[in-house]
Parts: C-alpha cells; sequence; structure tokens
DNA sequence: GACGAAATGTAATCGATGATTACATAGCGA
DNA sequence: TCGCTATGTAATCATCGATTACATTTCGTC
C-alpha cells in the first residue's frame, strides 16, 4: 500500500503512473457516460457516471451543479451529433427540389433516431432537465425545425403544394416524424422483422406517403 | 398524548373518531393518489403517495409488489377513462362513414390527451413500468389500434380513398397523432394561445390535413 | 358467539441516490 | 516562490424503494 508515496511529485502533465489527482478531462468524460449508460438502457445517475470515471460521488458536482445540468450537457452532445448526421444527409442530397431535401431531412432524422433511441429521446423529451434549461438545445431545435419549414414554404412557392394552409402542413409533418421516432421508442412497435431494416423501410413509406398528400398531381 | 387508548375497541365498522387501523380501500386510493400527484407534474413516489393516504410508508407495499406495479394499475386507471372518452365520442359520431368515424376518433383521442397529459404520458411511455407488464393495458391498446385499422379498411374497402398501400396509412395515421400528443406533452408547442382551444383547434386542422391526403378526390 | 388464520397496517431498517460541506491537492499566474 | 483558484476527496444528510418483524383487524368456521 506504502507504494503511493509519489516518486514524481513535479509539476508533470500526467505521467503514467497511477492516477493523478486532478482527472484532466472530467466534464467531457462524465457527459460521455451519461450517454452511454443511456444507450445502455441503464438509468443516469450521476454517481455511477462518477464510478465510471473512477472519481469520487461528489466530483461531478464540481462540473455541474445538479443531476439535471448534466443531462442538459449530455443532451447538447448528443444532439450535436444529431444535427451533423442531418447535415451530412442533406449535404448528400441530390439537388434543388424542396420536397427531395425535406425526404432526405426526414429519412435521415428517422435514421437517427432509430438507431440511437436512447439519445434521441434525451434530446426531445424534456423530462430530464426542465425544457429550455439548455437555451442552445431550444435555439439548436429552432434552427432544424426553421430548416423544414423553408423547405415546405419553397415547395409552396414553387407550386409544388396542392393548396392548404401551410402551418397545419407543418405541424403535421413534425407530429409525424417525431411520433413515428417515439413510437419506435416508446415500445409502439411490435418487434417487426429481424433487423432494423424493416422499421427504416417504413420509415420510408411513411414519409413518402405524407409527401404524396400534400403534393400537387 | 394519552388519549389513544381506544374507547371503542369493538367491532364496530368505522367509527367517526380518529382513522381506523385499516384504511378501507388503500388500494384505489393509492391509484388515485399516484395519478393526481403525475397530473400535478410531480413525480410520482410510492411513500408521497402512502403520505396522502394519511398511512405508513410501507403499507402500499401490501397492495402493490413493488412501484412499478402502482404505476401500471394507475396507467390500467388512467387507460380506462381514456377509453371511455374515446367510446363516448365514437358513440356520439354521426353515421357510418368510415372516415367521418376516423376523424372522430383522432378528435377525441387529441382531445382527451390535450386536456390529460400526465395521463396520456403514463399510459403510452412504457417508462414507468416494463411495457408489456400490464398486460390489460397492452390488449386495452391493441384494441383501440385495431378500431381505427378497420376504419381504414373500411374506408379503402368502400373506395373512399386513394390507391395505396393500408399499412403505411395505418402506421401514419398512429404516428401523426401520437406524435401531435407527445409534442404537446414534451413542451414542443409554444404556450400557443391563451387557451386550450387554439391547440386543439390545430389538432383538428391536423386531422384533417391527413384526411384530405389519403381520401379520393 | 368464539377462535384462529389471513389480510392489512406499523415500525425499524437497509442500500442507493442527489446534494452539501469541510478539507486536500494540483496547477497557474503575479 | 507564493498564494489564489480550480478541482477532487471524505463525510454527512434527507429521500426513496424495498424488506422484515410485529401488531391489529377482519372474516370464515365451528
Amino acid at each position: 500500500m506504502p507504494a503511493r508515496q509519489p516518486s514524481k511529485p513535479r509539476a508533470r502533465r500526467h505521467t503514467s503512473d497511477a492516477r493523478p489527482y486532478h482527472h484532466g478531462d472530467l466534464r467531457r468524460v462524465l457527459i460521455d457516460a451519461a450517454l452511454q449508460l443511456a444507450e445502455e438502457g441503464a438509468e443516469v445517475s450521476v454517481r455511477e457516471a462518477a464510478r465510471r470515471a473512477a472519481v469520487s460521488p461528489g466530483a461531478p458536482f464540481r462540473h455541474f451543479p445538479n443531476r439535471d445540468a448534466l443531462m442538459a450537457a449530455a443532451a447538447q452532445e448528443a444532439q450535436r451529433r444529431f444535427r451533423a448526421e442531418i447535415e451530412v444527409a442533406l449535404a448528400q442530397a441530390p439537388g434543388t427540389d424542396p420536397l427531395g431535401r425535406f425526404r432526405a431531412f426526414g429519412l435521415a432524422y428517422l435514421r437517427w433516431a432509430m438507431r440511437n433511441p436512447a439519445h434521441f429521446e434525451i434530446i426531445s423529451t424534456g423530462r430530464y432537465f426542465a425544457h429550455g434549461s439548455s437555451a442552445e438545445l431550444t435555439r439548436d431545435n429552432a434552427e432544424l425545425i426553421a430548416l423544414t419549414e423553408q423547405m415546405l414554404a419553397d415547395a409552396a412557392a414553387q407550386g409544388l403544394l396542392r393548396p392548404a394552409d401551410l402551418k397545419p402542413i407543418q405541424i403535421a409533418g413534425r407530429a409525424l416524424v417525431y411520433g413515428f421516432a417515439r413510437m419506435n421508442l416508446d415500445g409502439h412497435f411490435p418487434r417487426w422483422g429481424v433487423a432494423e431494416t424493416e422499421i427504416e423501410r417504413m420509415a420510408e413509406a411513411v414519409i413518402d406517403l405524407f409527401i404524396s398528400g400534400i403534393a400537387k398531381g
């Protein structure tokens, strides 16, 4: 036991012998641990995150005032990844057809939600932290919504849609995609096929149905 | 303090002096307390339910093996009320037009979900208890789903729908309504109008949009 | 009616959790 | 080099779900 006497108490950056008193980047590690816990289906506790970071139960509170703040930070990280994937999909979307872009958006949205259900839940639910407690999350989400609304407005301006109020279309589009994602999350889909491809095919069919329902012709 | 000496230890049914040792209908009272707590936005704890029933913290476990069982029972009660309201609405629905019945169903569904968000959450989320832990809840829900699917199948059989696969229509219909309800629940609607009438009007518009999207003509 | 078993409530206790406080150590700048 | 601040530890608290031992009531059976 007494082998713990510091052989190198010098101001070294992180010698490899035993973990240093200061962790290095505990905040980040805690966020990752929280996301990982959620992914595993376990409920996220501050203590368990601390445990995984090999740190005392009180340490996390140096970085987050309370549990909700940790969850909010984890949600921000998840949202960052979510948005990155959306933007990649849009960048690869064929051309300038607003409805085609809308379709690509919806597909990327649902694909991510199907494959990262726990992270999607953290982002969307507003149960782990007060909704609006993270201004960044709220702003980020508002931007994505504005993006889709712009697509639909463009489609209307180009005469691609059947005559109808735009607002209900926008709301319905959001509700449809959000509802599909949450149904998957909340266990409202029977264990459909063997793979996740089947449910993703259904997601595609639902999006196409919606578009054909609002498109002219 | 020593005024607690039982003046009437006889086997009376419930004399009015002081609460009797046995509660009477603790199970029911606990379920109601749980629903009330959810309605108030507080998180539901067994102890708090016991507190409201003026009973010791261990008492509830005589009626429910664990917290989840209490929540499942509460969910069953909420589902019972939900379904009752749906059936009233359907009974009042004008005629035999399948799409009209579908519309009435959707409106009643969303109306209840908007006005009883906490109860809707308990029913739908599968987070308070293992999804499928309550066979009755599952069966009840399956019946409602079968009902709507039958409406859409009838509509298709009567040639009221544009040609399309029925399955995506059924899934999309569920996702749309469920998504709208959950968006409201999860705080994705800005505090729209003063009253709840505005959001209910939007719900109606969304349902009508969906129907017009799948209906022939 | 009387009695004993079953049902139902209480009291005490356990382990886990979020949170706070006092203290220890590291790292950084004047 | 000194000392301030950031960051981690240790100890502690209240709350919660859950279990156990014990108390009281209720009810069927004789």
